[in-house]
DNA sequence: CGGGCAATTGAAATACATCAAGGCGTGTGG
DNA sequence: CCACACGCCTTGATGTATTTCAATTGCCCG
C-alpha cells in the first residue's frame, strides 16, 4: 500500500501511436520539391504578412508596386528560401541558429514535446507567420517547428532585424504591438487548455482557424483547405487522438461543420461560435 | 437524442464556489495598510528584481549603496508606491491605464477569466515582477491582477519607460531577454495544462515557486511561507478546488511536502521534483 | 503486394469533476 | 460573552469526461 502510493505519484502516461516524429530522409525531399498540381504556384500572401507588416520582406515589394503602401521607412531584408516536404522539422528544440524563418506557404506546427512523447502543439504557423515574436532579438530555445504540409519558408538574418529594430523606432512599435497580441494568444490558450471543455477546445481551434485562414484570403466561400491530421488537433488541444475523432464525429452528425479529405467547411458558423464561447 | 446533442455541444461546467470575487469594500482597506507584525516591514527584495535589473527603480539605488552595481547607463524613474490588502483588485481586465504595476512586496495572481466564473492564473507575480514584459511598450488587455497576499506595488509610467527604452539600447537587449523567457514560460504552462497529469502539474507548480522564492530569498532552509488557498492552485493548474486537496493530501502522506496554516516545508525534493518531472 | 499512416468504433478503465456534509478558525455584531 | 456567517479545508459517494486498449478499415506510396 505504502510503496503502491509512491509508485503512483510517479505515474507517466506513455504515448504510443506517434508516427509523426518519423521522418523519411529519403533523397528525393532533400531537394527542391515540385509543387502540388492543385494548389497555386505561389499562394504566399505577402500583404498579411507580419512580415511584410513590418516590412522586412523583401520579396514583398514586387507586389505592392511603388511604395505607396509602405508602412515603414526601413530598408527590407535579404532572405533565403526554402522549400520542405510534409513532416520535416524546420527548426529543432536546441538547433536555433542566428536565422529567423517566416512561413511562406504551407502550415507547420510549432510545439514543445516531453522526453516520454506527449506534446503540446503552441500555434499552428500559416504563411506569414513567424514563429514567436520574440525570436527576433534573442534566438529561441526549446521549441521545435515541423510542417504540416509541405512548406516554403524565408531565413531571415537576426542580426539585420535588430540592427533594423534598434534604428528604425516605429519598427519597435510595431514588434511590441505584435508582441502583445502574441501573449494575448498564449493567454487564451491556456484559458483553454486549463478551463474548457473538449468540445469548446475543438470548436475554439476551428473558429479561430477559420478566421485566421480568411484573414488571408485562403478560403474559399465556407470551405478550405484543412491538412490538419486529427493528431494535430490532439496535441493542440491536450486530447487524446480517439477523444478528438469522436467529437469531430459529433460536429459533424450536428451539422455543424464537415470534414472531407483534406477539406472543411463550416455548415453552422453560428452553432459553431456558439459552442465555442465566442463573444 | 437528437435535441440532447445539440445542448450537449452547448453544455459548460456551472463554477459555484467563488467567494474569491467577493471584495468587501470597508473604510479600512482603503488606507494605506498597517504592516502585518510578524512580517518584516520591507521584504522588497530589489536585487532579484526585474524593475532592478533593468535599473528603472530608483527606490533600489538606495540598497546598492554606490553605483558599483549599476547594470545600465538609463536613468531611474520615478514612481508611486501602493499598498493594498488581500483580495483586492489591482488591474481590472480592461482598466489597463498608462501605469506599468511592479510587485514589491507580497504575492498577487495574474489571470484570466471566463463570463461563467472559470477562470485561469497565469502566474504568480512575487516581489519584483512585473505583470508581463509586453506591457511595458503596449497597455495590455484582458488579464486582472489580484492580490493574494497583501500587495505594495510601484507604478511607473509607461511613457517614461518606453522613451528610455528607445534611447538606451541595452535596456532592450534586456527587456527582449525577459520577454524571451516570459514566452518560455508561456509554453511550459501550455505544456503543463494540455498534457500533464494533476500530479505533475501541482508537483511542478510548488517546485517552480520555490525555486522563485528561494531566488529572492524569501525561503528560510526548506520552510517558507505560502500564502496560497487551494482555490489558486486550483485555477493555475487547471483542476478543481476538491481535487488539488486530495493530491496535496496525497503528497504530505508520501512524505514530500507538509503544510501547516500558511507556511510549505519541502520534505523530500528529490522525489517532488522527480513527480515534477524536472530535467 | 506489403507497410506505414490515418480514421473509426466499441468496451473498459480512470482521472477527474461534481455534489454534499461536516469541521475548524476568525471576524463581527449583538 | 455568545451566536452567526464566512472563508477554508477535508472526506466520501457518485458521476462523467476523457483516456487507454484493441481491433478493423481504408488509403497512399514505394
Amino acid at each position: 500500500m505504502e510503496a503502491s502510493h509512491r509508485s503512483n505519484l510517479r505515474k507517466h502516461p506513455v504515448v504510443k501511436d506517434r508516427p509523426i516524429a518519423s521522418l523519411q530522409p529519403k533523397l528525393a525531399s532533400l531537394l527542391p520539391l515540385k509543387v502540388d498540381a492543385e494548389a497555386p504556384s505561389v499562394r504566399c500572401s505577402c500583404l498579411a504578412c507580419p512580415a511584410h507588416e513590418l516590412n522586412l520582406c523583401a520579396a514583398a515589394k514586387t507586389k505592392g508596386g511603388p511604395d505607396s503602401d509602405r508602412r515603414s521607412d526601413a530598408p527590407q531584408l535579404a532572405s533565403t528560401v526554402y522549400t520542405i516536404p510534409a513532416r520535416r522539422s524546420i527548426c529543432h528544440p536546441k538547433e536555433w541558429s542566428e536565422f529567423v524563418p517566416i512561413v511562406c506557404d504551407g502550415w507547420a506546427a510549432s510545439s514543445i514535446a516531453l522526453p516520454d512523447g506527449r506534446r503540446q502543439i503552441l500555434s499552428f504557423l500559416l504563411p506569414g507567420d513567424i514563429v514567436s515574436m520574440a525570436s527576433l532579438l534573442e534566438p529561441t530555445h526549446g521549441r521545435s517547428v515541423q510542417a504540416i504540409t509541405q512548406v516554403t519558408y524565408r531565413n531571415f538574418r537576426r542580426s539585420e532585424i535588430k540592427f533594423n529594430l534598434l534604428t528604425f523606432s516605429d519598427l519597435l512599435e510595431r514588434v511590441a504591438r505584435i508582441c502583445n497580441e502574441e501573449r494575448a494568444q498564449a493567454d487564451q490558450l491556456a484559458l483553454d487548455l486549463g478551463r474548457r471543455t473538449a468540445y469548446e477546445r475543438i470548436a475554439r481551434l476551428i473558429s479561430g482557424l477559420v478566421d485566421k485562414l480568411a484573414k488571408r484570403g485562403m478560403t474559399n466561400g465556407r470551405t478550405m483547405e484543412f491538412p490538419l491530421r486529427q493528431r494535430h488537433i490532439a496535441d493542440a488541444t491536450g486530447l487524446s487522438l480517439v477523444h478528438v475523432g469522436k467529437v469531430l464525429g459529433k460536429f459533424q452528425e450536428a451539422g455543424l461543420i464537415e470534414i472531407n479529405g483534406r477539406s472543411l467547411t463550416i455548415v453552422n458558423e453560428m452553432e459553431l461560435r456558439g459552442v465555442a464561447g465566442w463573444p
